[in-house]
RNA sequence: GCGAAAGUAGCUCAGUUGGUAGAGCAUAACCUUGCCAAGGUUAGGGUCGCGGGUUCGAGUCCCGUCUUUCGCUCCA
C-alpha cells in the first residue's frame, strides 16, 4: 500500500473512530483547526501524563507550572518574535514562486560584495606584496562604484525595514532589477507582510485598549518566572521548568491534518544549567528525550535525530527529533541550546535583574537554558502512525488494529458477555462495577463476539474481557489480548492485579530510567 | 497566498444527453447464532459543501465562495 493510502485511511479512521474531528465541521470546517473527539482526548491525556510524569517525577529538579496564553505584549518584542515572526512575502507571477522581500534584497547586496571582492582579489594577484587593500578599495574607480551603489541600497533597505513600508521594499526589488531565479522575470506582485502571530484586544473600551498577542510558543511563560520558581522553590542549578499548553501561530500554510495546526498545544521544558557546562546538558537531553520516545515501542528505525546547521537566533546548537511519519520523517520535538539569550533578553526588556546566586561558586550569573519541545499534536499523530495496522487473518479476514501502548490506550478493558441472557450481562456488569474506578471500561453487548472484538482493536483497547457460561461456575473468565489475539483464563479476583500491571505508565517510566 | 483536483448518508462510492436522490458497510430495535466482523426482519439518517445564475425544471450546465488533498512557498 502506498504511503499515502496509508496517511488517508489514517485521517478516516480518527475520524470515524472518534479520534479527531474537523473543527466546526457542520459549517465546514475552519482551516487547518482540529477537535479530538472521545477517544482522541483521552489518548492525548495519557501522553500528556506520560511526558509531565517523566519530567516531574523522575527528574527531582524539574517542576512545573502553567502560566497564562496572553501575556505582557513587551515579552514578544523581548524574544524576537514580533520582528521575526513578521515576513514580508512577495511573488513572481510567473513561475509562481514565493520569496521574502526583505531575503531578496540581502541577496541581491551580497552580490554585490562579491563583485567588489572579486575586483579585490584580481589587484591582489596582480600587485602582489606591494598591494593594498585600503588603499584600493578607496580608490578604485569600480570598487567605488560598486559600493556608492551597494550603499545607496542598503540605506533604503534599512529605512524600508524600520518604516515597515512595503511599497518600498516592492520598489527597491523593481529598481534593483532583481529577477526570479526560476523564471527569470521581474513580474512581482505586492509585497505583503504576514504576521505569524493572533492579535487581540485587551481591555474592552476601543481607545484604552492593548494590543496583546496569544503566544507563539510557551517557552516564554517558564523564561519570565524563572525566578519566581527558583526563589519559591529554592530550586539549585541545574534545575528545569516544564509546561504543557496550547500555543498560536498564523501559519501562511497549515497542512497536513494534525501536523501542523494554527492551534496546538507544547509540551516544554527548559533546562537551567551553568554558563560553559550547556553542551553536556544538551547531550544528555537529546539522548534522554529520545529514549522517552522510543519506550512507546513504536518501532527505534522510526526515530533519528536531525542536527541544525542553520541556527536560529538564539541558539548555539539544536536538534530534532523525527519520527517517519506516512508522509517521511518530520520533526516531532526539538532540542535547542537556547544561551542564556531569552533570560538576557527579559533583563534588557524589563529592567529586572534575572540572575542566579551559584553558592558553589559563590558568584551570580545569568543560567544558560537547554530547551525540550515536543508538540503534543505532532506526537499524537506520531503515536496513531506508529501503531496504526491493517492484518490479513488466517482464513483471508482482515482487521485493523491500533497497536497503542497500553499505557496510553484510550479503553483499557472491554467487558464483553458471550451471549447477552442466562445471566451473563449481569455477571459482566459486576465486573465493570469492580474496576471502573481504576480503569477505563467498556460494556458491549451488541453483534457477535468476534465483531465485538474488531471494533475494540480499532481503538486500541488492549484487553478483552469474555464472560461465558463457565463463569457462571468457575468465577473466571478469558482475558484476550489485542496484538496477539490469544486468550487466557483467569480468576475474576485476579483481574485488578492483572489489568493494573499491564496498563501502568511505570512500564513506559521505568524504561527511560534504565 | 498561487496552481491543479475534489466535495452526494457516519464511511466508501453510484447517479446515464439536466426530469423533484441510490447501494454496500456502519448505526439502532427485535429474532437467531455464540470465542475472533459482514444470518433474518425493520427503522433512523441526505434541502447532493454554501450562495447566485441559466432553465418550465439543476446533484448534473455557468459564476462566485468555503473546505479538503497534492505541488510550490514558509516553518523557532
Amino acid at each position: 500500500m502506498a504511503q499515502e493510502d496509508v496517511f488517508k485511511k489514517l485521517v478516516s479512521h480518527c475520524k470515524e473512530y472518534g479520534f479527531v474531528f474537523p473543527s466546526s465541521e457542520i459549517y465546514d470546517g475552519l482551516g487547518a483547526v482540529y477537535d479530538y473527539g472521545q477517544y482522541g482526548v483521552e489518548l492525548k491525556n495519557n501522553l500528556k501524563k506520560y511526558w509531565w510524569d517523566s519530567m516531574t517525577l523522575l527528574h527531582a529538579n524539574v517542576v512545573g507550572i502553567d502560566s497564562a496564553i496572553f501575556m505582557h505584549p513587551t515579552i514578544w518584542k523581548a524574544s524576537g518574535h514580533v520582528d521575526a515572526f513578521n515576513d514580508p512575502l512577495i511573488d513572481n507571477k510567473d513561475s509562481k514562486k514565493r520569496y521574502r522581500a526583505d531575503v531578496l534584497i540581502e541577496d541581491h547586496l551580497a552580490k554585490i560584495e562579491e563583485k567588489i571582492n572579486k575586483e579585490v582579489e584580481k589587484a591582489a594577484k596582480r600587485f602582489g606584496d606591494a598591494f593594498d587593500e585600503t588603499q584600493f578599495r578607496a580608490t578604485n574607480g569600480r570598487v567605488l562604484e560598486y559600493q556608492a551603489k551597494w550603499d545607496e541600497i542598503h540605506t533604503r533597505f534599512s529605512q524600508a525595514l524600520n518604516d515597515s513600508n512595503l511599497e518600498d521594499l516592492r520598489q527597491l526589488i523593481l529598481d534593483c532589477e532583481i529577477a526570479c531565479p526560476i523564471s527569470g522575470t521581474r513580474n512581482w506582485t505586492e509585497v505583503r507582510q504576514f504576521n505569524l502571530m493572533f492579535a487581540t484586544e485587551m481591555g474592552s473600551t476601543a481607545d484604552g485598549a492593548t494590543k496583546i498577542y496569544l503566544r507563539p510558543e510557551t517557552a516564554q511563560g517558564i523564561f519570565v518566572n524563572f525566578l519566581n520558581v527558583q526563589k519559591t522553590g529554592r530550586m539549585k542549578i541545574p534545575f528545569g521548568i516544564a509546561q504543557i499548553g496550547k500555543a498560536f501561530r498564523n501559519e501562511i500554510v497549515a497542512r497536513q491534518f494534525i501536523f501542523r495546526m494554527r492551534e496546538f498545544e507544547q509540551m516544554e521544558m527548559q533546562f537551567f544549567v551553568r554558563p560553559g557546562e550547556e553542551m553536556e546538558w544538551f547531550k544528555q537531553w537529546k539522548a534522554a528525550r529520545l529514549k522517552w520516545h522510543k519506550a512507546m515501542g513504536l518501532g527505534d528505525a522510526k526515530y533519528r535525530y536531525h542536527d541544525h546547521e542553520k541556527l536560529a537566533h538564539y541558539a548555539n546548537a539544536a536538534t530534532d527529533i523525527e519520527f517517519e511519519m506516512p508522509f517521511g520523517f518530520k520533526e516531532v520535538e526539538g532540542i535547542h541550546s537556547r544561551t542564556d539569550f531569552d533570560l538576557s533578553q527579559h533583563e534588557k526588556f524589563s529592567g529586572k535583574k534575572l540572575q542566579y546566586f551559584d553558592p558553589e561558586l559563590n558568584q551570580s550569573y545569568t543560567p544558560y537554558v537547554i530547551e525540550t519541545s515536543i508538540g503534543v499534536d505532532r506526537c499524537f499523530l506520531s503515536i496513531l502512525a506508529g501503531s496504526y495496522c491493517e492484518e490479513t487473518l488466517e482464513g483471508g479476514d482482515t482487521r485493523v488494529v491500533l497497536k497503542l501502548p497500553a499505557a496510553l490506550a484510550p479503553i483499557k478493558l472491554a467487558v464483553l458477555p458471550l451471549v447477552k441472557k442466562d445471566g451473563l450481562p449481569e455477571k459482566a456488569e459486576e465486573i465493570v462495577n469492580m474496576l471502573r474506578f481504576d480503569f477505563r471500561c467498556q460494556y458491549d453487548e451488541k453483534d457477535s463476539i468476534g465483531k465485538r472484538y474488531r471494533r475494540q482493536d480499532a481503538i486500541g483497547t488492549p484487553y478483552c474481557i469474555t464472560i461465558d457460561h463457565e463463569t457462571l461456575n468457575d468465577n473466571c473468565v478469558t482475558i484476550r489480548f489485542r496484538d496477539t489475539m490469544e486468550q487466557e483464563r483467569v480468576a475474576i479476583g485476579d483481574l485488578y492485579a492483572i489489568i493494573a500491571e499491564k496498563v501502568s505508565m511505570k512500564n513506559l517510566l521505568k524504561q527511560i530510567i534504565e
